[in-house]
DNA sequence: GACCCGATCCTAGCACCGCTAGACAATCGA
DNA sequence: TCGATTGTCTAGCGGTGCTAGGATCGGGTC
């Protein structure tokens, strides 16, 4: 059975492989050069291959959306943990939320903005995508303020964060006064 | 210099067909399903044609998301100018915008997720988009609060509304607790 | 060691995309 | 009436996501 082992375990490594590939050329090029030549090309296999693996494309998308989201729970649990009051928690999340977003703007997209076939808010929501959400969740819930459904309040927040972060990047908002915004709406919504 | 006159006015009618049609079609089957040959094919033209009234279909999209910006702000001012205090006011100007997200989903995408080729926040934006925005800037420096910048504010405010109004509009949040939302975040953002 | 057979991979091609060159027809001014 | 200009179309380029079908390789069996 050894034989088997090996050829699975290579498998998971060209598949493993398929995705970072995926994600670094997104990062470098956008999303839109990420074409299933390109990448074949760059994995040094035939773009069959790819289908081999995943479904199509959009498959694609949706295995560095996962990745991307555990980076990101642990990313914000990192940055919160470090303060010691709900305030400075919260602003430290809100900080983190758009600097991952600012830094890794191909997965940011592969998450929130593009079609990678996966299913949010639902009970078979992947776990990843869950525990991104929870992640918000265990840091605002001590700032939702009485009588406010953390879950709710979670939402409101995270959808906040998530317009500033799409609409700074689009251009939409210039970079330059981030810091204020963020003050002002950490100042806002969270109770104290 | 009659007939030049007739020609130019033809040619601004089927511009706007092009543009009403591009719109139309995007609202029916999704920005994936407007391709130049399909949108020739409707306005009953070859191909070519577009490429003389547009530099691209990229130029298309920005001709939807200009039409689009005129309607937004309309209906933005014609929902708070019916309120009599600030508050209600900013409730309504909300519920205007999702609503207006909503039910234009291929405009809304045209405006402020596709790229068509529009400069936001500068000085060159065209008058539409900056109208829009100062619809929503009028309504909100009421409730901006002393010491914060009514732009700032009415920045903030507005990348949440288009963090809820994307989020949902993607799946990412369920429809059903839209109004709970909006109300938490008037509450909490609006200074009485 | 030879053979079979299944898994694996690649070549070639499909229909479609945005966009454009160049041929052709219609229309205008002289 | 004729030449020039304008307008439109046909045909085609290089690209896309995806797939059918043949070649090749390697493990298991005799």
């Amino acid at each position: 059975m050894s034989v088997q082992e090996r050829k699975q375990r290579e498998r998971a490594e060209r598949e493993r492989l398929i995705v970072a590939t995926a994600r670094e050329l997104a990062e470098q090029q956008g999303w839109d050069a990420v074409t299933t030549r390109r990448l074949a090309e760059r994995i040094e296999y035939s773009q069959p291959v790819l289908y081999s693996h995943f479904r199509g494309k959009r498959e694609i998308i949706g295995a560095v959306a996962l990745e991307g989201a555990t980076e990101m729970a642990a990313a914000l649990r990192a940055a919160t943990s470090a303060e010691h009051t709900p305030r400075a928690r919260v602003t430290a999340l809100a900080h983190a939320y758009l600097d991952f977003a600012e830094r890794n703007p191909a997965v940011y997209d592969a998450l929130f903005q593009l079609d990678g076939g996966l299913t949010y808010a639902q009970e078979d929501t992947p776990e990843p995508l869950k525990d991104a959400f929870a992640a918000l969740l265990e840091c605002l819930t001590d700032v939702a303020g009485d009588g406010i459904h953390p879950g709710l309040f979670t939402e409101v927040f995270w959808a906040s964060l998530h317009g500033l972060a799409t609409l700074t990047r689009a251009g939409r908002l210039l970079p330059g006064d981030a810091g204020q915004r963020v003050r002002l709406l950490v100042d806002r919504l969270a109770v104290a």
